[in-house]
DNA sequence: TCTTTTTTATGATATTTATCATATTCTAGG
DNA sequence: CCTAGAATATGATAAATATCATAAAAAAGA
């Protein structure tokens, strides 16, 4: 459903969305040490992250990772989409080319309804949303 | 969510659903030609089907494989721990230890209760109950 | 301007998964 | 029994993912 790769892009945000800020920014290291993501392949996914604007970072003395405000208003979607392109989380089960209601496949309704609404939750669902409820002690990030 | 191999069983399955019998068994070859599932994976896919008795065989010349009257009552999730083993599906989309909602990860309510469901129709469905949909037009194979 | 700290970029290795190829065993029929 | 047709078992290769390692670029401070 979601790539090793995505997992860890969700997780390393949400770290961020929790300990950073424009104040305070956090070393991609120190994201690897707590969240056990390995430290080279973290990079690794958090430079697209960057460069598309889910993430800020500034290098340097000083510099680090961090979520601007922009950045916790990401619909998870985007993330997902960046790391795993867009076909992974819509594809049929069975790999029919398309998966839609007209011409389903054996599995379709099986699932179909809950993976649509799983996608619509990610749209509709941003950096911040998880991080509130993080912080509210409604859910727990893996550390 | 399912690996590809899971999916090449199933595709499998079906095909042998709709298209054996007792008296009309199927060599894996036409399995293979008719559903663009590589001809040796595919055999080592319906290895384990076979000793799990998800599929029948029987070698020699006029063998090949058929579904049983009791093959045909399996249900899908039997298919599914038998090629991806029983934790793949239930596993927690961030990795925890264990998916359950007291200790929730941030993406579990954005999935949760129908990741449950869709694992309760895996359980609830039978390999003949997909057949009939097909045969009814409900739900199409791809081939 | 030099050094240090950090991200960014790129390439190499390892592990897993998918695919291919070949040899072995079983079974029916002559 | 002997042969041929089939599944079964095992091992080898290829491709995709995940992981590791290193070099380059940018920014800050002395
Ligand atoms: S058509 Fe296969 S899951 Fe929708
Ligand atoms: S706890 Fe992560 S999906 Fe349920």
């Amino acid at each position: 459903m979601l790539s090793n790769s995505s997992k860890y892009a969700l997780k390393a945000v949400l770290y961020l969305g929790i300990n950073s800020s424009e104040e305070k920014k956090v070393l991609s290291k120190e994201i690897s040490d707590r969240t056990n993501i390995p430290k080279a392949y973290l990079s690794k996914i958090l430079q697209p992250l960057s460069r598309h604007h889910i993430v800020s970072s500034v290098r340097g003395p000083g510099g680090g990772f961090y979520l601007s405000k922009e950045n916790r208003a990401v619909p998870l979607i985007d993330i997902i989409h960046i790391i795993d392109g867009d076909h992974r989380l819509t594809s049929c089960l069975l790999s029919l080319k398309e998966c839609n209601a007209e011409h389903p496949c054996p599995l379709h309704d099986l699932v179909g309804d809950t993976k649509v609404r799983f996608v619509k939750n990610l749209e509709g669902t941003t950096v911040e949303d998880l991080v509130a409820d993080i912080e509210a002690g409604r859910s727990f990030l893996p550390l």
